[in-house]
DNA sequence: TATTCGTGGTA
DNA sequence: TTACCAAGAAT
Protein backbone atom coordinates (compact mmCIF):
# COMPACT_ATOMS: atom_id res chain seq x y z
CA UNK A 1 0.00 0.00 0.00
CA UNK A 2 2.86 2.36 0.83
CA UNK A 3 4.44 2.10 -2.38
CA UNK A 4 4.10 5.72 -4.21
CA UNK A 5 1.42 6.69 -1.67
CA UNK A 6 1.66 8.77 1.56
CA UNK A 7 1.38 6.73 4.25
CA UNK A 8 -1.77 9.31 5.89
CA UNK A 9 -3.47 8.06 3.17
CA UNK A 10 -3.11 4.48 3.65
CA UNK A 11 -3.41 4.36 7.23
CA UNK A 12 -7.34 3.75 7.20
CA UNK A 13 -7.09 1.72 4.60
CA UNK A 14 -4.45 -0.62 6.31
CA UNK A 15 -6.84 -1.13 9.28
CA UNK A 16 -9.45 -1.96 7.29
CA UNK A 17 -7.82 -4.67 5.33
CA UNK A 18 -6.18 -6.09 8.64
CA UNK A 19 -9.53 -5.98 9.99
CA UNK A 20 -11.16 -7.72 6.74
CA UNK A 21 -8.15 -10.09 6.40
CA UNK A 22 -6.03 -10.76 9.37
CA UNK A 23 -4.24 -13.22 7.20
CA UNK A 24 -2.42 -14.20 4.69
CA UNK A 25 -4.48 -17.32 4.29
CA UNK A 26 -7.34 -15.40 4.45
CA UNK A 27 -6.43 -12.66 1.92
CA UNK A 28 -5.72 -15.82 -0.43
CA UNK A 29 -8.94 -17.17 -0.07
CA UNK A 30 -10.92 -13.65 -0.70
CA UNK A 31 -12.54 -12.92 -4.30
CA UNK A 32 -10.54 -10.55 -6.21
CA UNK A 33 -13.54 -8.39 -6.27
CA UNK A 34 -13.79 -8.15 -2.70
CA UNK A 35 -9.87 -6.73 -2.75
CA UNK A 36 -10.50 -4.50 -5.47
CA UNK A 37 -13.89 -2.65 -4.22
CA UNK A 38 -11.52 -2.66 -0.47
CA UNK A 39 -8.70 -1.09 -2.34
CA UNK A 40 -11.04 1.64 -4.21
CA UNK A 41 -9.66 5.43 -4.03
CA UNK A 42 -6.20 3.70 -3.64
CA UNK A 43 -5.04 4.19 -7.13
CA UNK A 44 -2.21 1.63 -8.48
CA UNK A 45 -4.43 -0.90 -8.44
CA UNK A 46 -1.83 -3.70 -9.96
CA UNK A 47 -0.73 -3.72 -6.47
CA UNK A 48 -4.29 -4.70 -5.32
CA UNK A 49 -4.22 -7.76 -7.84
CA UNK A 50 -0.51 -8.33 -7.03
CA UNK A 51 -1.21 -8.35 -3.31
CA UNK A 52 -3.52 -10.77 -3.64
CA UNK A 53 -1.53 -13.06 -6.18
CA UNK A 54 1.14 -12.53 -3.31
CA UNK A 55 -0.70 -14.37 -0.74
CA UNK A 56 -1.95 -17.10 -2.94
CA UNK A 57 1.94 -17.82 -3.89
CA UNK A 58 2.59 -17.76 0.19
CA UNK A 59 0.36 -20.34 0.79
CA UNK A 60 0.62 -22.61 -1.67
CA UNK A 61 4.32 -22.40 -2.59
CA UNK A 62 5.49 -21.41 1.37
CA UNK A 63 3.11 -23.21 3.51
CA UNK A 64 1.92 -19.96 4.51
CA UNK A 65 4.98 -18.31 5.87
CA UNK A 66 6.94 -15.10 3.72
CA UNK A 67 10.33 -15.77 2.80
CA UNK A 68 12.85 -14.42 5.31
CA UNK A 69 15.51 -13.29 2.66
CA UNK A 70 15.65 -10.54 0.14
CA UNK A 71 16.02 -12.71 -2.88
CA UNK A 72 13.05 -14.96 -1.39
CA UNK A 73 10.57 -11.93 -0.94
CA UNK A 74 11.87 -10.35 -4.25
CA UNK A 75 10.58 -12.93 -6.31
CA UNK A 76 6.88 -12.77 -5.31
CA UNK A 77 4.33 -10.75 -7.21
CA UNK A 78 4.76 -6.73 -6.46
CA UNK A 79 7.49 -7.26 -4.19
CA UNK A 80 10.82 -5.14 -5.70
CA UNK A 81 13.84 -4.25 -4.60
CA UNK A 82 12.59 -1.62 -2.44
CA UNK A 83 9.94 -3.98 -0.21
CA UNK A 84 11.97 -7.16 -0.51
CA UNK A 85 14.76 -4.97 0.93
CA UNK A 86 12.33 -3.10 3.55
CA UNK A 87 10.43 -6.42 5.18
CA UNK A 88 13.90 -7.93 5.01
CA UNK A 89 15.19 -5.29 7.10
CA UNK A 90 12.21 -4.60 9.24
CA UNK A 91 10.45 -7.87 9.64
CA UNK A 92 13.31 -10.04 9.89
CA UNK A 93 16.20 -8.25 11.03
CA UNK A 94 18.03 -9.07 8.11
CA UNK A 95 20.98 -6.51 7.28
CA UNK A 96 19.03 -4.82 3.90
CA UNK A 97 18.84 -1.17 2.26
CA UNK A 98 15.82 -0.44 1.27
CA UNK A 99 16.24 2.70 -0.91
CA UNK A 100 12.41 5.07 -1.47
CA UNK A 101 12.00 8.73 -2.77
CA UNK A 102 13.25 9.71 0.83
CA UNK A 103 16.10 8.15 0.88
CA UNK A 104 17.42 8.85 -2.17
CA UNK A 105 16.53 12.50 -1.86
CA UNK A 106 18.78 12.36 1.92
CA UNK A 107 21.72 10.61 0.00
CA UNK A 108 21.84 12.39 -2.82
CA UNK A 109 22.06 15.51 -0.97
CA UNK A 110 24.68 13.78 1.74
CA UNK A 111 27.12 12.97 -1.03
CA UNK A 112 26.73 16.27 -3.48
CA UNK A 113 25.16 14.02 -6.32
CA UNK A 114 24.28 15.73 -9.00
CA UNK A 115 23.75 13.41 -11.51
CA UNK A 116 20.08 13.52 -12.45
CA UNK A 117 17.62 10.41 -11.26
CA UNK A 118 16.16 7.65 -12.51
CA UNK A 119 19.50 7.10 -13.97
CA UNK A 120 21.65 7.80 -10.67
CA UNK A 121 19.79 5.26 -9.10
CA UNK A 122 21.96 2.66 -9.31
CA UNK A 123 24.43 4.73 -7.42
CA UNK A 124 22.58 6.60 -5.24
CA UNK A 125 21.75 2.04 -4.07
CA UNK A 126 25.23 2.01 -3.21
CA UNK A 127 25.92 4.78 -1.54
CA UNK A 128 22.97 3.88 0.95
CA UNK A 129 24.62 0.28 1.05
CA UNK A 130 27.62 1.81 2.49
CA UNK A 131 25.89 3.82 5.39
CA UNK A 132 23.95 0.70 6.10
CA UNK A 133 24.63 -0.74 9.87
CA UNK A 134 25.23 -4.23 10.29
CA UNK A 135 22.94 -4.08 13.26
CA UNK A 136 19.19 -2.58 12.68
CA UNK A 137 19.47 -1.98 9.31
CA UNK A 138 15.67 -1.67 9.60
CA UNK A 139 15.75 1.09 12.36
CA UNK A 140 18.37 3.22 10.29
CA UNK A 141 16.36 2.83 7.01
CA UNK A 142 13.57 3.96 8.92
CA UNK A 143 15.32 6.70 10.42
CA UNK A 144 16.38 8.09 6.81
CA UNK A 145 12.95 8.13 5.78
CA UNK A 146 11.91 9.86 8.72
CA UNK A 147 14.97 12.56 8.08
CA UNK A 148 13.64 13.14 4.72
CA UNK A 149 10.07 13.41 5.68
CA UNK A 150 10.54 15.97 8.52
CA UNK A 151 13.68 17.50 7.74
CA UNK A 152 15.43 16.77 4.51
CA UNK A 153 12.18 18.24 2.19
CA UNK A 154 12.12 17.79 -1.19
CA UNK A 155 11.72 21.92 -1.71
CA UNK A 156 12.94 24.07 1.65
CA UNK A 157 15.16 21.44 3.25
CA UNK A 158 15.60 22.36 7.37
CA UNK A 159 19.31 22.20 7.13
CA UNK A 160 19.98 24.20 10.44
CA UNK A 161 17.96 21.66 12.05
CA UNK A 162 19.10 18.43 10.41
CA UNK A 163 21.47 16.36 12.37
CA UNK A 164 23.35 15.14 9.72
CA UNK A 165 24.54 18.86 8.48
CA UNK A 166 28.15 19.09 9.45
CA UNK A 167 28.77 15.76 7.20
CA UNK A 168 26.15 16.92 4.35
CA UNK A 169 28.14 17.68 1.06
CA UNK A 170 25.40 19.84 -0.65
CA UNK A 171 24.98 21.36 2.79
CA UNK A 172 28.59 22.64 2.45
CA UNK A 173 28.37 23.55 -1.10
CA UNK A 174 25.44 25.25 -0.74
CA UNK A 175 23.17 23.39 -3.11
CA UNK A 176 20.91 20.75 -0.80
CA UNK A 177 17.86 22.37 -1.94
CA UNK A 178 18.59 21.97 -5.61
CA UNK A 179 19.05 17.85 -5.45
CA UNK A 180 18.13 15.25 -6.06
CA UNK A 181 18.05 16.58 -10.08
CA UNK A 182 15.73 14.82 -12.21
CA UNK A 183 15.12 14.06 -15.82
CA UNK A 184 12.49 16.53 -17.18
CA UNK A 185 9.52 14.92 -17.40
CA UNK A 186 7.10 13.85 -20.33
CA UNK A 187 4.19 16.61 -20.68
CA UNK A 188 0.68 15.09 -20.25
CA UNK A 189 -1.09 15.04 -22.71
CA UNK A 190 -5.07 15.18 -22.88
CA UNK A 191 -7.45 12.52 -23.80
CA UNK A 192 -11.10 13.24 -24.19
CA UNK A 193 -13.77 10.32 -24.29
CA UNK A 194 -17.82 10.30 -24.20
CA UNK A 195 -19.61 8.27 -21.32
CA UNK A 196 -22.61 6.69 -21.41
CA UNK A 197 -25.16 6.44 -18.33
CA UNK A 198 -28.20 4.18 -19.53
CA UNK A 199 -30.94 3.68 -16.89
CA UNK A 200 -33.45 0.85 -17.86
CA UNK A 201 -36.92 1.38 -16.80
CA UNK A 202 -36.01 0.40 -13.00
CA UNK A 203 -33.18 3.02 -12.79
CA UNK A 204 -30.72 0.52 -12.51
CA UNK A 205 -27.19 1.34 -14.09
CA UNK A 206 -25.39 -0.53 -16.27
CA UNK A 207 -21.70 -1.14 -15.83
CA UNK A 208 -19.00 -3.30 -16.84
CA UNK A 209 -15.47 -4.67 -15.55
CA UNK A 210 -12.61 -3.34 -17.83
CA UNK A 211 -9.90 -6.00 -18.91
CA UNK A 212 -7.94 -7.19 -16.20
CA UNK A 213 -4.45 -5.37 -17.29
CA UNK A 214 -3.77 -2.48 -17.75
CA UNK A 215 -5.38 0.90 -16.76
CA UNK A 216 -8.03 0.65 -13.86
CA UNK A 217 -7.31 -3.00 -14.63
CA UNK A 218 -10.35 -5.05 -13.14
CA UNK A 219 -12.21 -1.97 -11.93
CA UNK A 220 -15.89 -0.92 -12.72
CA UNK A 221 -16.59 1.70 -15.37
CA UNK A 222 -19.38 3.13 -17.29
CA UNK A 223 -19.49 2.25 -21.20
CA UNK A 224 -17.39 4.85 -22.94
CA UNK A 225 -15.56 5.76 -26.10
CA UNK A 226 -12.24 4.88 -26.16
CA UNK A 227 -9.71 7.59 -24.37
CA UNK A 228 -8.09 9.28 -27.16
CA UNK A 229 -6.32 12.61 -28.13
CA UNK A 230 -8.86 13.93 -30.51
CA UNK A 231 -11.62 15.23 -29.27
CA UNK A 232 -14.94 13.45 -30.21
CA UNK A 233 -17.48 14.58 -33.48
CA UNK A 234 -20.94 13.66 -32.43
CA UNK A 235 -21.56 11.15 -35.54
CA UNK A 236 -18.62 9.15 -34.46
CA UNK A 237 -20.16 8.47 -30.63
CA UNK A 238 -22.71 6.49 -31.78
CA UNK A 239 -21.51 3.10 -32.44
CA UNK A 240 -19.76 3.18 -28.59
CA UNK A 241 -22.90 3.54 -27.06
CA UNK A 242 -23.92 0.42 -25.31
CA UNK A 243 -28.07 0.31 -26.40
CA UNK A 244 -29.30 2.84 -29.70
CA UNK A 245 -31.82 5.43 -27.69
CA UNK A 246 -32.16 8.79 -27.63
CA UNK A 247 -28.89 9.85 -25.72
CA UNK A 248 -29.03 13.29 -24.10
CA UNK A 249 -25.41 15.39 -23.47
CA UNK A 250 -24.95 16.41 -20.47
CA UNK A 251 -23.75 20.18 -19.68
CA UNK A 252 -20.67 20.63 -18.35
CA UNK A 253 -17.33 17.85 -18.55
CA UNK A 254 -15.72 15.32 -16.05
CA UNK A 255 -11.73 16.05 -15.83
CA UNK A 256 -9.53 13.59 -14.14
CA UNK A 257 -5.83 13.37 -13.97
CA UNK A 258 -4.07 10.52 -13.82
CA UNK A 259 -0.31 10.29 -13.85
CA UNK A 260 0.64 10.32 -17.24
CA UNK A 261 -2.46 12.00 -18.95
CA UNK A 262 -5.51 14.22 -18.55
CA UNK A 263 -8.79 12.89 -19.38
CA UNK A 264 -11.82 15.37 -20.47
CA UNK A 265 -14.98 13.16 -20.19
CA UNK A 266 -18.21 14.43 -21.64
CA UNK A 267 -21.37 12.55 -19.81
CA UNK A 268 -24.60 11.01 -21.95
CA UNK A 269 -27.76 9.70 -20.50
CA UNK A 270 -30.15 7.83 -22.03
CA UNK A 271 -32.93 5.62 -20.76
CA UNK A 272 -33.67 1.29 -22.31
CA UNK A 273 -32.98 -1.89 -21.41
CA UNK A 274 -31.73 -4.99 -23.07
CA UNK A 275 -29.81 -7.97 -21.12
CA UNK A 276 -26.48 -7.04 -19.71
CA UNK A 277 -23.30 -8.93 -21.53
CA UNK A 278 -20.38 -10.71 -20.58
CA UNK A 279 -18.99 -8.07 -18.21
CA UNK A 280 -21.60 -6.10 -17.82
CA UNK A 281 -23.76 -5.67 -14.91
CA UNK A 282 -27.14 -4.00 -14.46
CA UNK A 283 -26.63 -1.90 -10.87
CA UNK A 284 -29.39 0.03 -8.80
CA UNK A 285 -27.97 3.69 -7.83
CA UNK A 286 -28.24 3.00 -4.06
CA UNK A 287 -26.14 -0.26 -4.30
CA UNK A 288 -22.93 1.73 -6.37
CA UNK A 289 -21.38 1.36 -2.83
CA UNK A 290 -20.88 -2.59 -3.42
CA UNK A 291 -19.15 -2.31 -6.56
CA UNK A 292 -15.10 -1.31 -7.03
CA UNK A 293 -15.34 2.34 -8.86
CA UNK A 294 -11.98 4.30 -9.45
CA UNK A 295 -12.10 7.66 -8.62
CA UNK A 296 -12.82 9.02 -12.27
CA UNK A 297 -16.21 7.14 -12.64
CA UNK A 298 -16.96 8.73 -9.15
CA UNK A 299 -16.59 11.79 -10.48
CA UNK A 300 -18.85 10.47 -13.55
CA UNK A 301 -21.37 9.34 -11.81
CA UNK A 302 -21.64 12.23 -9.06
CA UNK A 303 -22.29 14.31 -12.50
CA UNK A 304 -24.69 12.33 -13.75
CA UNK A 305 -27.01 11.61 -10.82
C1' DT B 1 16.50 2.14 -20.26
C1' DA B 2 11.75 4.03 -20.88
C1' DT B 3 6.77 3.74 -20.14
C1' DT B 4 2.79 2.69 -17.82
C1' DC B 5 0.52 2.35 -14.04
C1' DG B 6 -3.94 6.74 -9.38
C1' DT B 7 -4.78 9.81 -6.20
C1' DG B 8 -4.36 13.53 -2.95
C1' DG B 9 -1.57 17.03 -0.47
C1' DT B 10 1.25 21.07 -0.77
C1' DA B 11 3.84 25.22 -2.20
C1' DT C 1 -3.83 26.97 -11.32
C1' DT C 2 0.02 24.51 -12.07
C1' DA C 3 3.75 21.56 -10.85
C1' DC C 4 5.70 18.42 -8.01
C1' DC C 5 5.87 14.21 -5.58
C1' DA C 6 4.81 10.40 -2.32
C1' DA C 7 7.69 3.77 2.28
C1' DG C 8 7.79 1.71 -6.52
C1' DA C 9 6.74 -2.44 -9.64
C1' DA C 10 5.89 -4.55 -13.99
C1' DT C 11 6.65 -4.73 -18.66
Amino acid sequence: MLQQTVVKTVIPYFHHFLGRWPSVAELARADLDEVLHAWQGLGYYARARNLHKCAQTVVRDHDGQFPDTEDGLRALPGIGPYTAAAVAAMAFGRKASPVDGNIERVVARLFAVTDPLPGVKGELRRLAEGLTPARRAGDHAQALMDLGATICLPRGPLCSRCPLQKGCDSHAQGIAASLPRRRPKAERPTRYGVAFCLFDDRGRLLLRRRPEKGLLGGMMEVPSTPWRETDWQPHEVTEFAPLSTNWQGLPGLVVHTFTHFRLELSVRTGTGGRPAGEAEIWQAPADLGDLALPTVMKKVLRHAL
